[in-house]
DNA sequence: CTGTTGAGTTGGGTCTTGGT
DNA sequence: ACCAAGACCCAACTCAACAG
């Protein structure tokens, strides 16, 4: 059983323990397999391993970090996904300590390696009068004009996913006030949120005029492709691009960052939040299950009021007031009193 | 017991290919 | 022109563990 041990491990892991016993998302799955994709392709160029050769005994914490360098090294991939391979890998070896009793060694040096910090850079999000320019753009004559408008319209003001949009059939929709969409977020977990008068008058019109109406279309999508089915957030990026894209030509001086679905949802909570709205509502309306996540985005705001300050600073203190060490003082004075 | 972090999971971004 | 699908990269998010 030792041949192909590796092989069969790993199917059962992605296919059968992750799905079953642990009920992971299908992203999940899906990502962890193109971990171990790209770990099989590297041992075939790199370790002169094909992939009916990878046995158990061959996953070694040095393979693992050689694999590893290699994505940065060769792949030029960033930290973060340096990181997330790794998880990938250590979520198997933790699925393996249990079963290949034998190696648990082996597995726990792998367990050993440890992850890389990350920078982490402030959510991007555009100004209100930016997304009144997109919201401008769409052609109101033309049907798709209408829907590109009532979905970009529904995107904002509802500050959603793009998946979440994406999911949306008619039902979810509710027109008369206090008007609402219905949005299935991760794990099925149901939200709803209000919207704002003329966005709804907005998709309702685009609504009728589309031939959504009535109990037997409440099943189906919202936004639909050509073909009638829901789009994908490929499908509505394009659309956010194209719409971006005029925009931009109409005024260059705006927009001059790429501006993606998600940058939508971010605008949206520094709108509300520059509004002075609580933050514990902005969490209830994208739908955070924890108000630190929220708060990333007060954290931004402040980062903003200290710019502000920044600019506006008089320098008072002499420049070399945080001084060197000399022989004349003792280091641990010299530790104490910096930066005092 | 509660506020904070770290580790792990999950969705979104971007690019390419390709079909209508 | 419109948009889907898939591969890969990365960031957003959750939640358990742990410090306070």
């Amino acid at each position: 059983m030792s041949a192909h041990d590796f092989q069969h491990y790993l199917s059962e892991f992605l296919a059968r323990f992750l799905p079953g016993e642990v009920g992971a998302a299908r992203n999940t799955i899906m990502s962890y397999r193109d971990t171990f994709t790209l770990l099989l392709r590297y041992c075939k160029a790199h370790e002169d391993i094909t992939p009916e050769h990878m046995r158990c005994e061959l996953l070694t914490k040095e393979l693992v970090e050689r694999f590893l360098a290699s994505t940065e090294t060769e792949r030029g991939c960033g930290p973060a996904t340096r990181n997330q391979r790794l998880a990938a890998i250590r979520s198997f070896c933790r699925y393996l300590q249990a079963r290949d009793i034998e190696r648990i060694g082996q597995y726990q040096r792998v367990l050993s390696i440890p992850k890389k910090k990350t920078s982490t850079t402030p959510p991007h999000h555009v100004s209100v009068d930016e997304i009144r320019l997109i919201l401008a753009q769409p052609d109101a004559s033309r049907p798709t004009g209408r829907r590109d408008l009532a979905l970009l319209a529904l995107m904002y003001d509802s500050g959603a996913r793009v998946q979440e949009i994406a999911d949306l059939t008619l039902g979810d929709f509710r027109a008369d006030p206090p008007a609402t969409v219905k949005l299935t977020g991760k794990g099925n977990k149901v939200r709803i949120v209000p919207l704002m008068s003329p966005t709804a008058a907005l998709v309702q019109r685009y609504a009728e005029g589309a031939g959504l109406t009535g109990a037997a279309s409440r099943s189906r999508p919202l936004f639909p492709n050509r073909a009638g089915n829901k789009m994908t957030r490929t499908g509505i990026a394009y659309i956010l691009d194209k719409h971006v894209a005029t925009a931009r030509k109409s005024d260059p001086a705006m927009l001059t960052e790429t501006i993606s679905p998600h940058a939508l949802r971010h605008s949206k909570a520094m709108h509300l939040l520059q509004a002075g709205v609580n933050l514990v509502y902005i969490r209830d309306i994208l739908g955070h299950a924890d108000l630190k996540t929220t708060e990333i985005y007060a954290r931004i705001d402040g980062e903003m009021k200290r710019q502000a300050l920044q600019s506006a600073f008089t320098n008072l203190t002499p420049p070399d007031a945080m001084p060197l060490w000399h022989q004349d003082k003792d280091m641990l004075t010299w530790l104490t009193n910096l930066g005092h």
